[in-house]
DNA sequence: TATAGAATTGACGTAAACGTAAAAGGTGCG
DNA sequence: CGCACCTTTTACGTTTACGTCAATTCTATA
């Protein structure tokens, strides 16, 4: 079986079915497409998330699984786990109107909302300490007369 | 060996030298006051963040002791690590002005800062991606007629 | 055909901060 | 005396998302 060549897109003669559209990519390719090493693909496949097809032991990630990297990648860039990526898109039903997907799905963001706003609080507590904390240092550091004060004793 | 009793404070008439104020508690106590777990101070002190005298085997924390844990877990609040904890306390000289420890300091909460300003703008980020989806989910779940929309195919 | 560059599976390593279990010794108190 | 409770050390387990070999095979190209 043999693949477009890297870069390239039309022009296949070969035994790959030529539905338009249906674009073969191996897994090198489609790590520099989206960022990510190998290890992470075999990785997201591993735990169920990818199922890319196989010529061979080689793998070909087609339309539907750039589609589904594509949604993994948002859901950990808004620091949803893998297990919650997965459990969301195992829902998917391509024949039915998604309700119970979509509902979960909302749901699940919702609490995930939650933690981040919650994340956010902390780290601007954190900013604000820790900007206390330097002006003592600094302070500290003028006045260099050197009273054991509060900060390390 | 004798210590106060736990909950109290003076009338201490044994052999502990009677210097107003030193006052020694076991691991229990401790934890209870701090709201950590045994575990955690033996894991600090075993990272060499704390070292609490001995009775034979009993640990016997001091004012001193109870200083150090403070400092700790207003680090590890504004999100250092023990391993940076360490490095800054280490460099604690009760005889000096402390100014490299001072220095160290203000380098690393420089740094943490910064981390703190771009974990925030992250989350910020996340929050208003997670946002975005989910208002386009709710979306889809009040059409009930279920297009197969770009978000799960 | 030789050689470099991809790709494969398998398996251990990493980071942080503890949790948890096991097996045992010490201590106050009724 | 006996039991409950505190404390000790040792050491493996947990979590998440991969990194990093290692040994091997496949493929493409000159």
């Amino acid at each position: 079986m043999k693949l477009v060549s890297p870069g390239e897109a039309a022009a296949n003669s070969n035994d790959i079915p030529a539905e338009a559209g249906e674009e073969f990519v191996r897994i090198g390719e489609m790590a520099k497409k989206y960022g990510v090493t190998l290890r992470t693909l075999r990785f997201y496949e591993d735990k169920g998330l990818l199922n890319p097809k196989r010529d061979g032991s080689t793998r070909l990630y087609t339309r539907r699984d750039r589609a589904r990297l594509k949604l993994i990648l948002l859901g950990r860039k808004v620091g949803f786990s893998l297990r919650d990526v997965k459990q969301m898109m195992d829902l998917y039903d391509p024949t039915g109107s998604n309700t119970k997907q979509l509902r979960l799905a909302l749901d699940k963001s919702q609490k995930q909302l939650a933690r981040l706003q919650k994340q956010r609080a902390l780290i601007e507590d954190a900013i604000g300490e820790l900007s206390n904390s330097m002006a003592i240092v600094r302070q500290m550091l003028t006045e260099r007369a050197a009273p054991q004060a509060s900060a390390a004793g």
